[in-house]
DNA sequence: GAACCGTGGTG
DNA sequence: TCACCAAGGTT
């Protein structure tokens, strides 16, 4: 296989992947053996643009509450949003909430391990997916996520950044994929962590990748190709600011409702506390009633 | 494909 | 200080 990989004029990157990661894998609560698919589930949800260190607490507690996805089901969609605490983008917590519903009434409380059956749950898009049927229950298909996409551009492409998510990106991973589902579940998992630990975004740490030598990146002189992504939007001002200020006060004060004219009252811009207020509405993150607002399916009292 | 969606750590 | 960044997904 190796010579068919150099035949086509690829590297053998999988080697010396599976090799590093061996040694160098940190020890994270979701990859301890029979974690299970609920709590990989639920580690993918949160780790969606959350860092490690602040999701790892976050979990704990939210297994312990909810061991399974029935019992998650079977509480209130505010519960969920409320545990979510301040991991932020919340409306995770409501998808991660319908998830669970789905799961128990079209999967019978199983975490289905089909790409497709995951693919069409709420909040789970290709990399969760694959991340779930792969980490969870060991089926061989691409995992990529942004670690890998730029692990991949700087080895393979000799690009700094890559570009947006594509069909190519899988493609690309597939490639490099050994045969035996539980070694390509290896290489998935060493190309997210070593784009994470040494392949950095801002200051990749060259002299300890076991992928230096064959780094195409590297080999050009670390070119700068920033066909970057665009600049986040600012967030001092801002509805997520806004947003993220009413929800904290529905957190709160849960399950109790707030006045709805009490609300972060003294928000400097008054109009965009009402649009902030009526698009959590509208997400179903939050819900108005008597002139009281409340996190949804906390039932207002009267 | 671009815009949008929270929050906190960091160089 | 502040812009960047973080195991994405949906519209």
């Amino acid at each position: 296989m190796l010579a068919e990989l150099r035949l086509n004029g690829m590297p053998d990157l999988a080697t010396p992947l599976i090799a590093w990661y061996g040694e160098n894998a940190r020890d994270l609560p979701w990859r301890r053996p029979g974690f299970g698919a609920w709590g990989v589930l639920v580690s993918e949800f949160m780790l969606q643009q959350t860092p490690v260190t602040r999701v790892i607490p976050h979990l704990q507690a939210w297994l312990m509450r909810w061991p399974t996805p029935t019992a998650l089901a079977a509480d209130a969609p505010a519960e969920a949003v409320r545990q979510w605490a301040n991991l932020g983008y919340p409306r995770r917590a409501l998808w991660l909430h319908r998830a669970a519903v789905e799961i128990r009434d079209r999967h019978s409380g199983v975490v289905p391990r089909d790409v497709d059956a995951l693919l069409a749950l709420t909040g789970i898009g290709d990399y969760t997916a694959r991340a779930v049927a792969v980490f969870a229950y060991g089926e061989r298909h691409p995992v990529v996520d942004t670690n890998t996409r730029r692990v991949l551009s700087r080895a393979v492409d000799g690009r700094s950044q890559s570009g947006s998510p594509s069909r190519r990106d899988l493609d690309a991973m597939t490639r490099i994929l050994p045969e035996h589902p539980a070694d390509a579940a290896i290489v998935n998992a060493a190309a997210m962590e070593l784009g994470a630990v040494v392949c950095t975004a801002r200051a990749p740490k060259c002299k300890v990748c076991p992928l230096a030598d064959q780094c195409a990146w590297r080999a050009a002189g670390y070119p700068d190709t920033g066909d970057g992504r665009r600049r986040q939007a600012r967030y001092e001002g801002s509805n997520r600011q806004a947003r993220g200020a009413v929800l904290k006060v529905l957190r709160d004060a849960a399950p109790q409702p707030v006045d709805l004219a009490q609300v972060i009252a003294d928000w400097p811009d008054a109009l965009q506390r009402d649009r902030a207020i009526d698009s959590l509405i509208a997400d179903g993150l939050a819900e108005a009633s008597g002139g009281l607002l409340s996190l949804p399916g906390h039932r207002v009292a009267g």
